[in-house]
DNA sequence: GTCTATAACTGGATAGAC
DNA sequence: GTCTATCCAGTTATAGAC
């Protein structure tokens, strides 16, 4: 019956901002606007902008996490999982379009920053790549496992990248289609 | 005889300030610093910052053309001109490292400022893009040419991305090297 | 006591007058 | 080339509302 607490708001527009104009450039006066609370107010769900950030890196791990657990039981073939994380991209088209990929985005900008929860927002990928590994693990790659993780996520990001700045759907998808092929080689390759 | 025109100063500084902490985080008082003119002095150059970053993105085109030129003269085989291109991975690894690809980084910043210099950004890519293509025209790969082109593109785009969170410089060289198989892999499929 | 609003402080930014 | 104006960010202090 409660709403949603003021605290939550907070973090989930900040994500949100955070995302669509990056982290540096957006104030608080840009999420106060959207969770309609007073600038000052912040300080008492946060003590500074960067525990803000700290707590919207939280939410995304534990999104993060729940997809690939969705993923994890909706199916019990690592291929098709795998295929899951290659279709993201499609899938989240409309807003990587705009903002690109909120992983490699955010650590791009913390790195430049040199800001010091750069480790933390590298969890988001090791998230990825570690859950990518096990796939692969399962797929009977176990001595490539987490190099083909690396490539997969590597390729996934280039191409959001590249999506990002030329604003075209179809290079997405031909380079979805092609990465899905080279994973589907692998499995025969196994047999 | 003459030394470098201040203005020529200013444009090469925040060029490489740009580059080290963004667009957004680099202030004139960064780039005053630099190159030690007041900052009075910089309105007799620049009127705003984006007329600095204009000019430093027409720099960027002028080197990055220059660096074609130079391939295109230095061997004229097609395939080892693109393993050139693949290599500057490994050639820029120390900033790569710590400051990811100056391209990328850029386009995506400016995706989220929706900053109006996007296009101008965007013609570094195709600046690549289009001389990639040529390449793969030469090697005989001229239905494809386009498409390989962004796909080398965007392999390189995600290992810089990657390579620059997880700093692994192993990886890096793994991946430029099966860019490399498989561009040779192309090379035999013509004969 | 917990949450919120208002106002003011501080530093750094762009901008522009002199 | 200095110096100032203005603005806006993050932050803090205080006092009121529930």
């Amino acid at each position: 019956m409660n709403k949603i607490s003021t605290r939550a708001q907070i973090i989930q527009h900040a994500d949100q901002l955070f995302y669509q104009q990056g982290f540096e450039n957006t104030s608080f006066a840009d999420i106060a606007g959207m969770v309609k609370i007073s600038r000052g107010n912040f300080y008492h769900h946060f003590k500074s902008k960067d525990e803000i950030l700290k707590a919207v890196i939280e939410l995304r791990l534990a999104n993060t996490q729940n997809m690939l657990d969705k993923w994890q039981t909706s199916t019990d073939n690592p291929t098709k999982r795998i295929e899951c994380f290659i279709k993201i991209l499609i899938t989240n088209w409309s807003k990587i379009k705009y903002y690109g990929c909120p992983v490699g985005t955010l650590t791009s900008e913390l790195a430049k920053l040199n800001h010091s929860l750069q480790a933390n927002a590298n969890e988001l990928f090791s998230l990825f790549r570690n859950w990518l590994a096990a796939q692969f693990e399962l797929m009977g790659q176990v001595k490539k496992a987490d190099a083909f993780a690396m490539h997969i996520l590597a390729r996934s990001q280039g191409v959001a990248t590249l999506g990002n700045s030329f604003r075209d759907e179809n290079f997405v998808k031909q380079e979805v289609e092609q990465m899905c092929d080279w994973l589907n080689s692998l499995k025969k390759q196994q047999g």
